[in-house]
DNA sequence: TGTACATCAGTGAACGCGCGTTCACTGATGTAC
DNA sequence: TGTACATCAGTGAACGCGCGTTCACTGATGTAC
């Protein structure tokens, strides 16, 4: 069963999820076709195991790069930048899973209930940093104003609440930074694919400074100020030039 | 030829891009499917036919937004808000194409040169928002301060110039707003995705409410600042609450 | 006006492929008495 | 210790499917003389 899922795994990482086969994963065990059917019901069955194992595995990414983060000494902003670098790195590194789960929706699959509990581990990654940013006094939206009022669902309000922040729904602030926490997750989302899928082919001379730049930028709107040239200046020192082309 | 494009356009709208067939294009068409190699000589040119057409489409989308916010005499930022819309509109309206251009790309499927120039239109659209907010003194960045040597292809600068702004290569603040350019795209890309591929399900209450604050608070780091809660005033005078759900 | 020929859109059978899934089976391993 | 039986992992042939692509062909339409 370990192997079947790590073949899996591999069939994945080399020919995506579409491409994936009953088939040709008992071919790289050296089984039969029907074989696999001793341990997993149906191909979309084996499509689901794979989407929880992708979403905890960008899950604990965010938060390793979180916990290395806060170990270093970093505010909030520049956890941001690392938990976003990170998740770039695991993509890059693996692209097939993070379409899998982040890119186009599989024709004809529906990904049940269980997976929900493992995608939420990168939210709550972001959570915590407008929390702990909130608390510090470090957050500082710089975006617009507008009434929170029906725009996310309560649950999202509790999920900030029972993570130390938000609590109060009549403070207009914090339910205001619940709503932004959709920026954060929409802004990584879209550096990362846009990167990943080509759309800045042509356009970026430097892949990590364009990521950094990009996501950076986008959450000073929500309230997270990343000093980027002090990053930049103090990783300078240890980067060899050839890292950046 | 005029049908068969139609006919594959319908196809991929009900069926998506992987599943799109050369043999059910002719089925629909009451061809033979050899018939279809009379016009298109592979399954891929018929798709690269697709992916340029699309490109067009969200490009039209885009320039139609913007030309109409132009016309009512909205300020660029508000602008860039319309535009976003559009576009999650049209992606909404056809999701499968949108998938085609932006999401997952297909595996062994490169699309070619002739592409690039139709999937310019939509940066095209952005940067002008950007010069345009830059000359009428409205750019108020508040993203990071970065040295923006290096990080986007000369390119990206050339085109600015080209369409009125950052010309001058020495303006580091001009410069920077080339670069910030990135999280526009960027953040479109990933507040669309996000809402049509399902990871906002539980999350967000009113979906077109999500996108604005979204879209906007991105918006807000690159130097666009948007004035949300006066634009939904404006609205919501004439929107039934029906569409809010 | 009539005939010979070329063009062209479309046919239909075929090739070889890979897929998900089913089913009756084999042969080794473990267990009970 | 030996025998009978149950369990279980895996087999291999088969079903029916849809796909992209090729190829020799048909029959209508248009054109040249």
């Amino acid at each position: 069963m370990r192997d079947l899922l790590a073949a899996a795994r591999a069939r994945l990482a080399q020919d995506g999820a579409t491409g994936l086969s009953l088939r040709a994963v008992a071919r790289d065990l050296g089984l039969a076709s029907s074989a696999v059917y001793r341990y997993v019901p149906s191909r979309d069955a084996l499509l689901t195991l794979l989407v929880s194992e992708s979403y905890d595995a960008v899950g604990r990414v965010c938060e390793d790069a979180a916990a290395a983060s806060r170990a270093a000494g970093h505010a909030p902003a520049r956890r941001w930048l690392e938990v976003a670098r990170a998740v770039r790195a695991w993509a890059l590194a693996d692209r097939h899973a993070y379409e899998l789960i982040y890119g186009t929706p599989l024709p004809g699959y529906v990904a049940p209930r269980d997976t929900v509990a493992p995608a939420l581990r990168v939210w709550a990654v972001l959570v915590d940093v407008l929390v702990d940013a909130a608390a510090d006094g470090s957050l500082r939206p710089t975006g617009p104003d507008f009434d929170p009022a029906g725009v996310v669902t309560p649950g999202v309000h509790a999920f900030g609440a029972e993570r130390g922040g938000w609590g109060d729904a009549a403070d207009l602030a914090r339910h205001r930074a619940g709503v932004r926490s959709l920026t954060l997750f929409s802004s990584l989302l879209g550096a990362v694919s846009a990167d990943l899928f080509g759309h800045l082919r042509g356009v970026h001379e430097d892949a990590e400074r364009a990521f950094d730049v990009t996501v950076a930028t986008a959450a000073a709107g929500v309230g997270l100020h990343v000093d980027l040239a002090g990053t930049w200046a103090e990783q300078g020192a240890t980067r060899r030039p050839t890292d950046r082309s």
